[in-house]
Parts: structure tokens; sequence; C-alpha cells
DNA sequence: TTAAATCATAGTAAAAAGGTATGAATAGTG
DNA sequence: CACTATTCATACCTTTTTACTATGATTTAA
């Protein structure tokens, strides 16, 4: 059980992004340097935080991203889940396709779990890890 | 980031295991045909448990694994470890093997994270899920 | 028109996950 | 003692996921 490195890179890229948080938009390839991360791979990570609606691009020349919100507003959840997927620690915990879970011993822990996982990153916003 | 099946097998069948809880060891087949699990994928977890010296084993006819101890002494948290590994949803987490750790912003988070995980695994045991 | 950026899609090598297979060692039972 | 039932040890295998890399199209400022 680990965090992938979309999670982690795109993390810190918001990061960055927010500390840098100018009206201009920031190139992939500064923050992959700063970073140290690949050019290519950075590009796949801003594609899902594009998706899901947490940035903005800008096209051509002179192109580059900026926050689609302010840090305030941007929960780290919503980072995490548009790098991971949604969270859930075990499939039976949203998505109830296990034919024993209604008297499975070990459902109520794994609920608890994710919900604990999810407290701490529904409840901090990029503001406050920036 | 996903709980494994090594994990969720071995801790329901750790679980059938304290219900069952006589003095009398209870095979593997038998676990494994009330949870409709693999034998052979069964074994390779219960060595993981005995390594961690969660069940002991009797050996030859009649054989089978018993608890180590009771079911309110063995806590989760030591079943999820014996079967997942160490407990560190980031390498740096436990073993500070990255060079920026001291000025990574993402580092707070990720123990607070880790720290929120094991906090509900280690506050129970196993007689609480049974 | 050109250069600099994102966008889109495909490919790929390594690791991890999730098992199977084979046989040895051990111990109760007739 | 021989037989059977169990764990123990190791090796193997297939599929999926991870973590990238590559190629080229599209867009836009200058």
């Amino acid at each position: 059980m680990k965090i992938s490195t979309k999670v982690r890179y795109g993390m810190r890229a918001m990061v960055e992004l927010a500390r840098q948080s100018g009206d201009k938009p920031v190139m992939l390839s500064v923050i992959a340097m700063n970073q140290g991360l690949s050019d290519k791979y950075l590009e796949q990570i801003f594609t899902m935080l594009r998706t899901a609606g947490l940035v903005k691009s800008v096209r051509g020349s002179k192109g580059g991203y900026i926050l689609a919100g302010d840090p305030e507003k941007i929960r780290v959840l919503d980072i995490f889940t548009a790098l991971n997927g949604p969270l859930e620690l075990v499939d039976c915990v949203d998505s109830q396709n296990c034919d024993r879970c209604d008297n499975c011993p070990t459902y109520p822990l794994w609920l608890e779990l994710t919900g604990a996982v999810k407290d701490v990153l529904g409840s901090k916003t990029l503001a406050d890890i920036s």
C-alpha cells in the first residue's frame, strides 16, 4: 500500500504552482526542472489535473499552467483523487461488489480506515501545505 | 493505493481463527474452504503470520494453526504489517532516503496520513473485529 | 513564418500482485 | 512399520500496474 509517484509528483507540482501564484502561466519545464522530474511524465500528470478541473492550461508559446482557483479552495483530497482515482482502500468500500459484504467482519475496518484517510486529505487545502 | 489481497485474506483468516478459538489447531483447508480462498495462497499467508509470531503451527496429521495469543492481545496493526510490510505510505516517511526531505512541503502531509492509518490499525485488536 | 509551448496517443521495461506446482518434512494412527 | 494428512520450503508463472519514454499534432505569441 503505497502512494504512487503520480500523486506525489503531482502534489509537489501543485504546491509549486501555488507558490508561483501569479496571473502568468507557469511552464511545465520549469516545474520539472525545479522538482527534478521528467517533463513528459509531468505532462501526463497535468493532463489529469486539467481534466479534473484543478488547473487551467494556456496553449502555445508563452503558455503553461495556472491554478484553476485559489489555493484555499483546492482540497488536497481532490488533487489526490484526480491522480490516484477514487480513494477506496478496498474495492468493496465504495462499490459493493462482494457477495459476502454484509456479514464480512473486516468490512467495517476497511471502511473506517478509508474514512480516516479521507478525513485527513479532505480537511486540508493546497494553501495549508504550501 | 489499495490494500493487498494478502492483507485482506489474512485478516479474514485471523478473524476466523479467533472465532474457532479452541485449543485444537485449525487446518488451512478448512479456513480456505469457509472463506473461499486458495489453499496454496493461504499457506503463503500463514507462513508470514507464523514468522511474525502471530500464529503457531502444529505439523503433521491433525495439525493446523492456532493463534499465538489471546485475540485481545493481537493488534490489527501487527497483522497488517506482517502481511503488507512496514506501514509507510511513502518511502521517505520511515527511512529518510530522499535528499529534499527537509524542505519538502508534502512530507508532513504523508507523515500525518501514515500516522492516521497507524492510529486506526494500532488501536484495534483482533478481538475488536471478531 | 517560426519557435515554443501544450495535447494526444502509443509504446515499453521493470516491478508488484496474485497466484500455482512440486516435493520434502513431520506427526498421528492402524 | 507403513500410511496418510498436514505443514514447510522453494520455485515458477501469468497478469496487472507502475513509471516512465517517444512521436507527432495542435495552438499561439512574436
